[in-house]
DNA sequence: CATGAATGAGCGTTCATTCAT
DNA sequence: AATGAATGAACGCTCATTCAT
């Protein structure tokens, strides 16, 4: 009856195989085609483009590690260091996206638009997983109360724009890389802050 | 005395650039040739292909940051920490150079002949490194006199199969990403039991 | 009372207005299903070939064009310059053709034979209308009798026929511009030609 | 010594002859290559795009057609009558082109920056000869003294300005033929206004 | 040494057409 | 009567590579 979820399926499947073999750059439409039996120009009938459907995979894969980190980070102690503990693992969550395909940043950054868009649906199930911390953090007395949606927001907002600076910040150097541990650092020290004036009675 | 050599030094200096911006893929001949005020033809006057550019970019850097981890492990104390501390970073070597410059496996695989002739010079200078260490350690009493060389040698060889076998242990599956950690620990472990047997009296 | 022929009609007016926008080679399939609320595939249901569907355009223009044509003649005075002057306008029929749908003479070439069968219903008309004319003529004495209908198909023929010469002169050389007003008076003056024989008695 | 020049001279008269005869669309670079005994990827080595190729035989055309007009209207009798006459038949310039290439005004729209950069060139030309026949119409005492330049420009201006509004006039409807001879009057009328004035006295 | 010129192979994309349902 | 799904062929364009000069 119902072919069709599968084939979609089936080739994000099969383009997540070649990107993570070939990266992005050599991964034909031939090459994902092949895979699942399809010539490439059959691609075209469930994706727009190339780029429309990379940005699918990682934006799958962007789900499943994250939904992996929650899960992870759910079982640490102290629901404060759960959310700073989630903070800080997620900043480098972008260069395993780009080391897992072999991604430049140049690439990303034009594939972006179409990333923007699915992306936030991912942000939504991020905010809300923050939402759900904040409300242990509420429970166990670590903060007063809060509008905790909106501070959860906030947080993401504020995680991902430090790590913006950062990018922001390389330039067009020789120096491609961005160090995540002290973006991390500078993420959980803006967080305390935030988490410690909810914290103030 | 010559301005010679630097044409060709000049090159690869551009090529580093290109390469960390774009990856290996999406930098063209003509950029890398733009960068130094050459037709890319002429690039093909220094460099017999686009990957024997590339390769020689890549043992360049191998050099530099053998040569930098080799400075920084010197002031470690222990010699025989020297030593494991040594194959512990250097492990991670492989996966540093792909992130760097974007590349694939797949295409690291493919350019490995070529890279395996110049990574020769490297791999001398790295079993140098360890016969030195070695020294120390006999000077020191930690080891018992051996034919340092061929010990290094095997070393450095033990070290790289352990790493070579993670990599294929991967097989065609989906996961891309080897532990290194997991790897860095089992080198730590043979080379360990190596240095025992040679402690032995 | 069926409203089955209303399709393909639909059709057809649909790939009228997507040929006059875009022109032949533009057009999609697509686009005119599209435009008709029909998957792309259903058209192959009316139609056997985009060429079959656009020739039926073509045709159907025809026979509106000439059917003007007939009646802006029919009101100028004297018959015999009737059937001139009809005969002149028609002559830059076919580029009228060209130019709106921005056809090039090969993709016309190419699509002739649909053309052509089709196209033999419009020449039954035209010459069912000259011989209309003729009869007029007979009757105010401008010509003798005659068997109207052989000579209706007769001028016709001469008619298509110096066009056609004139089409084949060009050759595979650059000028593309057939000159219209000398084929005109061409067809002019052969035709006076068959008319003053019919006349003399 | 120079093979040069004549290799892009080449090209553009193999374009030229591929776009009369099939047009836009349906001319490939493949055609246009080898009519020039060139791979196809070598057009690229002299232009940058199949448009920009197609806009330079276009302009090429331009000029020629311009100046065997310029060359036609110098005969005609009487000064001012040569700069009407002048504007009266260019006015149909674009219909030409269109025609001849079997452009949809779509294709023709997409390439219009690429067409306005080099059509400047041409259009320097034209205020250029207007402005000697307003030097005629000055020695002959038909207009008083001016800046002929500037004028010329307005008067050029005016002509194009008044066809661009009739194209924008047309929407999206169905009827995509613009009624030349009703441009041509307005053109023609509207730059009598601007004579009469130069000619006041 | 250096380059202008040329090319073959390959890629992403489009589209008319087919066919089972 | 209609369509979702699939495809082959073609097209514009890019790029590493070659070669005569």
């Amino acid at each position: 009856m119902t072919s069709r979820p599968d084939k979609k399926e089936q080739i994000l499947q099969a383009a997540r195989i070649c990107l993570a073999r070939h990266g992005f750059e050599k991964t034909t439409m031939d090459d994902i085609g092949g895979l699942v039996g399809l010539n490439k120009a059959s691609l075209y009938y469930y994706f727009d483009s190339k780029e429309a459907l990379v940005t699918e995979v990682v934006v799958m894969e962007a789900r499943e590690f994250l939904e992996a980190l929650q899960a992870k980070v759910s079982q640490a102690r102290g629901c404060r260091e759960r959310i700073l503990t989630y903070l800080r693992e997620r900043v480098s969550y972008y260069q395993k996206v780009i080391n897992l395909h072999h991604l430049s940043m140049e690439t990303l950054t034009r594939v972006k638009p179409l990333f923007q868009e699915l992306y936030q649906g991912v942000l939504r199930r991020e905010i809300g997983f923050i939402e759900g911390l904040l409300g242990q953090c509420r429970a166990e007395g670590e903060i007063g109360p809060c509008d905790a949606s909106r501070v959860a927001e906030a947080i993401i907002t504020v995680a991902d724009a430090i790590k913006h600076k950062a990018h922001e910040a390389q330039g067009p150097g020789l120096e491609p890389v961005v160090d995540y541990t002290q973006v991390a650092e500078e993420v959980v020290f803006t967080v305390s802050l935030i988490l410690d004036g909810l914290g103030a009675r």
